[in-house]
DNA sequence: CCTCTATTTTGACAGTGTCAAGTTAACAAC
DNA sequence: GTTGTTAACTTGACACTGTCAAAATAGAGG
């Protein structure tokens, strides 16, 4: 009741909709103001009333992507085994799920993460922040149970993080930016055996 | 003898350097093919001549940047204490180091490298394999005195280079996409203990 | 029916990459 | 020295982009 009444029903929903089909289709340099209004089918300079501009929009889509991200790996971790350890893997392999499966999105999302967070002054920052931060808690949370490696409170979760990203990065989606002249391993068999706690 | 006499003098250089320039002044939107033109003095057509389209530009600055990078990891090996754990960490510092000194510079290599390798035809793709291979080389013959991870052969240089890539990445630079509701530990403290082969 | 406000359209502007055609500069041959 | 010849660059145009201001439209409330 809120904005789902004039001319549209729900713009601002659609164009997000519409940059994230443009973004996996034809990559960050097909998603664009014009394009996203197109596929929606209202005027190129609509967009405008609901982003203030496109970098609100990416952060939108962003934000959406994010979402995205923390359901596939909550859907992972409900599929596991039980067991810390199990829980823990299942994490990673959703996260790595969504890397391969949302190539494009997993790229935008965190290429302009931190440039884009000082170009928005609107409420979509907030739900950035929030979306983006959920999907945080559900890693943090699965690391939980593991002893700090090296003594430093976060260290378990920095470690995990970093590794599972860039290995998503680097490896993941079936693209390799420079082949170490073999086969690449299975995410699981580097995944460092962490002492419980 | 072979490119430098013309008009300009040495263009092609000239051009890979205005971008380098822009690219860390301005970040990724601020490079341009028209800005580098103006920034090198010759009219906004002119780089059409040295690289076929803007993607071939883009890759000749990323294949510089590959060049820097190896460097950098190099110049932190070279000033290291002796022993194979102090000359793999010393890399991974340097590694650190040119994502933090050359910040967009690095985003934007490991952004647009998997797509751009698919959109140049030219001999500037040999050139950005040389330099990104001659990169991976050096951090895969620091990782080569340990035994691989899991009994997989390249698991160590894997494990590595996701664990680096991704801290750099996510905790690089100053900037913290996602606090870990906490100071982030340093890299030597997350670099597991590897057997020595 | 009238009014009022939220939403969208139209039109314009500067900036972008890219192409075709014209122009200039350097070198080789005579 | 004059004349080609070709590489290196300029000029001009086109379609496309984001953004802004002003106009138009739709839907609700009176």
């Amino acid at each position: 009741m809120s904005k789902e009444k004039h001319h549209h029903g729900d713009l601002r929903e659609a164009l997000i909709t519409a940059g994230l089909e443009l973004l996996e289709e034809g990559g960050p340099a097909a998603l664009t103001l014009r394009k996203c209004a197109a596929l929606a089918g209202v005027s190129h300079a609509a967009p405008a009333y609901h982003f203030n501009g496109l970098v609100s929009l990416k952060a939108a889509i962003i934000a959406r992507g994010f979402r995205i991200f923390a359901q596939t790996m909550e859907q992972h971790r409900a599929s596991a085994a039980p067991g810390p350890r199990a829980k823990l893997l299942a994490i990673c392999q959703g996260y790595l799920a969504f890397s391969a499966s949302h190539a494009a999105l997993f790229r935008f999302m965190f290429q302009d993460f931190g440039d884009l967070k000082q170009q928005i002054n609107d409420s979509v920052l907030n739900e950035l922040e929030q979306e983006s931060t959920h999907a945080y808690q559900v890693l943090r949370e699965a690391c939980a149970p593991f002893a700090p490696v090296g003594g430093h409170e976060h260290s378990t979760e920095v470690l995990v993080w970093s590794l599972v990203h860039g290995y998503a990065t680097l490896f993941g989606g079936g693209k390799k930016p420079k082949t170490p002249s073999g086969p690449v391993p299975g995410f699981a068999q580097i995944l460092p055996d962490f002492p419980l706690r």
